[in-house]
DNA sequence: TTAATCTCTCCAGTAACTAGAAGGTCAAGG
DNA sequence: CCTTGACCTTCTAGTTACTGGAGAGATTAA
C-alpha cells in the first residue's frame, strides 16, 4: 500500500501519516525501491487508533502512551483508565470555562440592542 | 510609565504588552531617551480592553475590530454585536463538540474497571 | 511518448504568545 | 565613584499539531 491507500484507509490526510511517522508516533514505514513509503495493515490499524485518540482530544504524548499501552499484552486497564479520566477531567475543566464564557458573553449579547447608535453594554463592559 | 508599571496596570505579562505593540494590536508607545517604552492612562486602558476581549476568547482580528469599535465615537451597537454573536455562536460549536466527547469518553471511562487486567473497553473502542 | 498523477524532501506558516540570550540603563548603597 | 541588582532593549527560537507549497523524481494509462 503507497501512502495515499494508506491514508484513505486510515481516515487521515496524506501529510498528517508522514508527520505522525517523522516524530516517531508511529513507525517508520518500509521503502519501496523508489523511496516509496509501503504500509501494511498492522500500520493502517495503528493510524486508525491515533485518529480515534485525536479525537477525543488527547494530545500527542498521551497518544504515544495509549498506543503503546494497545501494543502491550501485559497493560493493566488501570494505566489506561488513568490517561482517560486525565483527559475526561480536561474536556470538563473546559467545560466550565466555556459555560461561565457563554453566560457573561450571551447576557451582554442580549442586553445589546444592536442598532445604529454607539451606546453598547458589550464596549462598556470591555472597556 | 515604563513596561512593567504599565503590564502590572493592565494585568497583562511585560512579554505580551510588547507583543500587542508589535503586531499593531495597540499603537507603538512613545520612547524615552534610552529608549525605554513609555505608556499613559489611554495606553493602559487599551491595553485592558484588550485583555477582557481575549478572555472571551475573542481571536486578535476580532480584537482589533472590537478596539476600533471601542474607539469610534461613530459606531454603531449592531456592529459591536455582530461580533459578539459570532463569538458567542463559535461557544456554542465548542460547547456541543466538548458534550458530545464527554458523553462518550465518561461512558468508556465508566464501563473500564480499572484493574490489574489488560481488558479495557477503552482500548477496544480506539482499536 | 506524453500527460496526469503519485511520491519524495525541505522550508515556511499557522495562533498567540513565551523563554532565553546578550547587552544597555538606572537608582541606591557603600 | 563604583558596584550591584533590577529593569529595559532586541533578536532568535520554541510551543501544538499540523498544513501548504515548491521543486524534482517515479509510475501509470492512453
Amino acid at each position: 500500500m503507497n501512502i495515499s491507500a494508506a491514508s484513505k484507509a486510515a481516515g487521515l490526510p496524506v501529510k498528517t501519516v508522514r508527520y505522525y511517522a517523522d516524530i516517531g508516533l508511529v513507525d517508520a514505514p518500509s521503502r519501496s525501491d523508489a523511496g516509496y513509503r509501503t504500509y501494511d495493515d498492522v500500520a493502517v490499524r495503528k493510524l486508525v487508533f491515533v485518529r480515534r485518540s485525536r479525537a477525543f482530544g488527547f494530545g500527542i504524548e498521551a497518544c504515544r502512551e495509549l498506543l503503546s499501552l494497545y501494543q502491550d499484552q501485559d497493560r493493566t486497564s488501570s494505566e489506561v483508565k488513568r490517561i482517560a479520566s486525565k483527559r475526561l477531567m480536561e474536556i470538563e475543566e473546559k467545560q466550565r470555562e466555556l459555560q461561565s464564557l457563554h453566560n457573561e458573553l450571551a447576557h451582554l449579547v442580549t442586553s445589546c440592542r444592536g442598532d445604529h447608535m454607539p451606546d453598547c453594554p458589550i464596549i462598556d463592559y470591555l472597556g
